[in-house]
RNA sequence: UGGCUCAUGGUGUAACUGGUAACACGUCUGGUUUUGGUCCAGAAGAGUCUAGGUUCGAGCCCUAGUGAGCCAACCA
């Protein structure tokens, strides 16, 4: 089925199985996909990947995406997982069909155990956890049956009801497959399907006392929902077999038998990806909260300032494969700048002031100029700043003497303002430590910015930014580095991922000062200081706290 | 009695029914620029894990190695 002109197709190998399955007459119709998060920690850069993935098939093939919460274990699960779900996926812009849950399929996964108990394919078994284990053998010998494993039908039966009404206690037995334990496939040595379990559950509440494991929930549901491409990442690859022998397994009409199939997880360098161990930073207090923005859940990004699109950008770029991967943060730092340079407001913000005095300017005089918002956008518009004979500058965008690559302030050098006059370096004042203190300068009053005059339009060798002493804001601004110091903090087993976390993560400065147009800031909105980067206001915060989303790119070579 | 999967520049993905390696990030030049940003132009960097085989021709097919990952929760 080709039916574009492009000579160049560049579809993933799980969007040419979907193809290879509407050739061979699987109805367009018939396609469905869904996400299936389990509701028991924040989603992360990982998970966006595999909504990126389902719910972009969703679109190419006009077919219906559920969101389905795997939440077959009430022990690690609770609805506020549930709900920062919901909004992440709809904060990334996708919409799914049903709201679907596994626990509304307990009924129905209970009468096909039932099902499977009559057929003589599932048995309880009594033993300890230690002992079920033991006799599972090892992947390279086979395992021994259960002692249990040939009772009646009858007495394997009353003894399921007796689980699921509650009369046993969790870990007294569960319910197994009767399969085969000396399969090469561990999954395939009579894997269980449910345990006692006596907790609440945040849906079902008090009515189960027995919980389905994974692998007997999720191809189940995969098949109710009649989901047609079920996509998980390679550690389920394994699990495939038993997925398929569940699904021929219970009495199912002449449905849709839903398809499994792997695709590699997402890695990035210097963070981890494992729930298990964001939830560990979280709980110890290493970060603050899954939105910490140093994390690498879709909740900190946002916080952070990625925007949406950067992120779907970011998980089109990296691609589906069957590889092992570990992506360079820098690409995803690439496709946040992309999309902020188009979209963000610019200010000018100074962090490590240190003041100019315009020697020839009148001390009793000030003025309006006029910056533009987004020299990307001229919607954008403009905005008004003030100038007067005090400024602010960045400390190192001077130096007394510097070299031909230096672009900025000198002694005897000329160097413009943005947005405003070019300066010239004439004398600076120390303290007794050698200290400079003040900086002064001469300005030139015809070159003023977007005057046209000729004496604006001069090359100069650099622009710097400034803020207006007389005239600014006090802000605070968090600057977060990578929270670890190495590529790949989890990849060796052998050593605590939390030995590598970059205990100087998290910066915060005060003495940052800002055009006063600060007061207009939304927190809705994306800004670039000048020269300094991409910032957002915290949500976090109720005063004004910035957060630096990224730095500009920088080739500075002096 | 082990099974399954993967292997292409530094990184990530392409190369459709075999035709002589492409795109993106990164790196490095140069140009433009009132952000050392953006933008534009260009360069370096792999001969496709190894060894055989099939073929006129192999990154792609076959065989055998090698390396890596996953599987032995009543987690997902």
């Amino acid at each position: 089925m080709t039916n574009s002109d492009s000579p160049i197709n560049n579809e993933n190998f799980l969007e040419l199985i979907i193809r290879k399955d509407l050739d061979n007459g699987l109805n367009k119709n018939d396609l469905k996909f869904r996400f299936p998060p389990e509701p028991n920690g924040y989603l992360h850069i990982g998970h966006a990947k595999s909504i990126c993935l389902n719910f972009g098939l969703g679109k190419i093939f006009s077919a219906p995406v559920n969101l389905r919460f795997d939440d077959t274990n009430p022990e690690n699960e609770s609805i506020e997982y549930i709900n920062s779900i919901k909004k992440d996926i709809k904060w990334l812009g996708f919409e799914w069909n049903s709201e679907c849950y596994a626990s509304d399929y307990f009924d129905q996964l209970y009468k096909w155990a039932i099902n499977l108990i009559e057929k003589d394919k599932a048995y309880v078994d009594f033993q300890d956890q230690e002992i079920i284990s033991d006799q599972r053998g090892v992947p390279t010998s086979p395992g021994v049956n259960s002692p249990y494993r040939d009772k009646s039908i009858e007495e394997n039966l009353s003894q399921f009801q007796k689980m699921k009404s509650g009369g046993y206690k969790p870990g007294d037995c569960v319910l197994r497959a009767k399969i085969d334990m000396a399969s090469p496939n561990m999954h395939m040595r009579d894997p269980v399907l449910y345990r006692v379990m006596k907790t609440a559950h945040h849906r079902t509440n008090e009515k189960w006392k027995i919980y389905p494991t994974y692998d007997w929930a999720h191809g189940q549901s995969d098949f109710i929902e009649q989901v047609s491409h079920s996509f998980c990442t390679l550690e389920f690859e394994v699990h495939r077999e038993l997925y398929e022998w569940f699904l021929q397994n219970i009495d199912t009409k002449k449905s849709l038998i839903p398809k499994q199939r792997e695709f590699a997880r997402l890695n990035l360098s210097y963070t981890i990806m494992s729930k298990r161990k964001l939830s560990e930073l979280v709980d110890s207090g290493l970060v603050k909260g899954w939105d910490d923005p140093r994390m690498p859940t879709i909740s900190g990004l946002r916080r952070r300032g990625v925007p949406p699109q950067a992120i779907l950008n970011f998980c089109e770029k990296v691609g589906v494969s069957k590889r092992e991967n570990i992506i360079d943060y820098a690409l995803l730092d690439f496709c946040t700048r992309e999309i902020l340079n188009k979209i963000s407001y610019r200010l000018m913000v100074v962090f490590d002031p240190i003041e100019v005095v315009i020697t020839n300017y009148d001390e009793n005089q000030s003025e309006t100029l006029l910056a533009e918002n987004n020299p990307e956008d001229k919607t954008y518009g403009n905005r008004k700043i003030s100038f007067s004979k005090n400024i602010l500058i960045e400390k190192e965008d001077f130096k007394e003497e510097a070299n031909r690559k230096f672009f900025r302030l000198t002694l005897g050098k000329e160097v413009r303002l943005k947005n405003a006059y070019i300066i010239k370096g004439e004398s600076v004042e120390k303290d007794d430590k050698g200290n400079i203190k003040k900086i002064f300068c001469t300005y030139d009053q015809k070159s003023k910015s977007g005057s046209g005059s000729p004496e604006s339009l001069r090359k100069v060798k650099g622009t710097i930014h400034w803020v207006d002493k007389n005239n600014c804001e006090n802000i605070s601004v968090d600057v977060y580095d990578k929270l670890f110091k190495i590529e790949s903090p989890d990849e060796n087993p052998e050593n605590d991922f939390k030995t590598f976390i970059n205990e100087n993560s998290s910066n915060n400065f005060e003495n940052v000062y800002a055009e006063s147009n600060i007061n207009n800031v939304d927190y809705d909105k994306y800004y670039q200081f000048q020269r300094k980067g991409y910032f957002k206001l915290d949500n976090k915060s109720s005063d004004k706290k910035f957060i630096r989303t990224v730095t500009l790119r920088d080739n500075t070579k002096f």
